[in-house]
DNA sequence: CGGGCCGTTGAGCGGGCTCAAGACATGTGG
DNA sequence: CCACATGTCTTGAGCCCGCTCAACGGCCCG
């Protein structure tokens, strides 16, 4: 920990584009007690049922978060890249309610949740930040639940599509408009609760009424309102607003 | 506001099974400025895309929280009652995200959101239970989602039955095993992400096996057991320990 | 060059939807 | 107290979106 203001550069970030900082919010959230850990593609960071004793942020890679039913059906709920809190969740609970699973090789840094509690009360305006991230977390899950349960195939996908899009480029990790799904068509069926082989015809259908192109994972979006206009897509409940406000 | 420590002691119940508090933290909450207001079944109480400045406590009566797509279809993801703070979502990100309904005739108290940050931050006792209510609901959010994306409708329908049972018990409106369902079959429909016809039929075949019994919509749990494995319920992500520990 | 994961495509099936009509409740006004 | 209207519950019949099972091809890596 030579240069600690490095390591969590994500996370202040990230709180950032939650509320405005001063100086002083800023060198804390630096100061912040940090260990780094590095997991495989696949490996599991958090699983139901563990006492978390850490909130973890992503530095490096890709994420899900996932439960799975009594009958071994999976379902994903949130993809989390670079910045994110993947795990305040869990770990202000006491016991954790889901995965947390790396989707790629993955590099997160541990923080003990008790000093981020003390943080957060220590000053507001840290705790208002992070107290958004959940807020906003939370409205992702719901229209994460619309979208399963009342889109079809289709809709569902270009909404998806859609909505990584915005959240890679507001994370600053590429273009709305080009690029690389850091998951299978499994995992992606997993997230939309479809089959992998539907999953493959819906993209397939997609990219021929030329609303994308891909090659193998990447994906150009060529019609950003068609897709959007198929998807069903208002980005509203992203709450991005917050971001200039 | 004669007697304001009457008209928030749902709000003061609820938040006493997220923590501990002391006196003064008891005081501070049922000294917060509200405002009681009434409304009829299905009135809106806050719509999708409403500039929200209170949140808004449930005292009595049922609501919902849904979203709606651009082609008409409606998922409900949340159903309140008694105590529920129901709005803290919309009002602390300024543009509300999804609409809050009531469900029956309904009794809510509405406390402008300054109020609500300001004591937050100000007593941490209260600020951390406020924060466990809200992850709570994210974690049922994640379960919901999980439900309409990965289970089937008998399966979905006997998990949701649970739900509710414990959550009524939990708020001391009724006992686990028999209460009355607040809503019509199309609206569970839409809880579901089902259609009413289907929910008819399956309420029907649960009965048929003999897990439930059921007058117009009263519910009475024959065996709770099998209906808890028959929708492969496990009460964990409610966080019901919070209450105990 | 061989093994394994992933993507792609075909064929058939079924859970849940759609459309539609009838049976009950509950309320309202005459 | 009846006539009628309205909303909800119930049941039937047919259909379709998305699932299942299965095979094959491409790409990556050892």
């Amino acid at each position: 920990m030579s240069r600690p203001s490095k390591i969590l550069d994500p996370l202040l970030q990230k709180l950032e584009l939650m509320g405005t900082l001063d100086v002083e919010d800023r060198k804390a959230v630096l100061a912040l007690p940090a260990r780094v850990v590095r997991f495989r593609a696949l490996e599991y960071v958090v699983r139901e049922k563990d006492r978390a004793q850490n909130c973890c942020v992503l530095l490096d890679g890709f994420a899900v978060r996932h439960k799975m039913t009594g009958d071994g059906g999976r379902q994903i709920f949130s993809i989390n890249m670079r910045g994110d809190l993947a795990d305040l969740q869990n770990s202000f609970l006491h016991i954790a309610d889901h995965h947390l699973q790396a989707l790629t090789d993955l590099e997160v840094a541990l923080i003990p949740v008790s000093a981020m509690v003390d943080l957060a009360f220590s000053r507001p305006a840290i705790g208002r930040a992070m107290w958004s991230e959940t807020l906003i977390e939370a409205s992702i899950f719901r229209e994460w639940t619309l979208n399963v349960g009342r889109r079809d195939g289709r809709t569902r996908m270009a909404h998806m599509l859609c909505e990584f899009a915005l959240r890679l480029e507001l994370a600053g990790l590429s273009a709305r408009d080009h690029y690389v799904l850091p998951m299978s068509q499994e995992q992606l069926a997993d997230a939309l609760g479809l089959t992998s082989v539907h999953v493959n015809r819906t993209l397939k259908s997609l990219a021929e009424d030329g609303l994308v192109t891909r090659t193998r994972r990447s994906i150009k979006i060529e019609d950003w309102a068609g897709l959007a206009a198929q998807g069903d897509f208002d980005s509203a409940y992203l709450h991005l607003g917050l971001a200039e406000a």
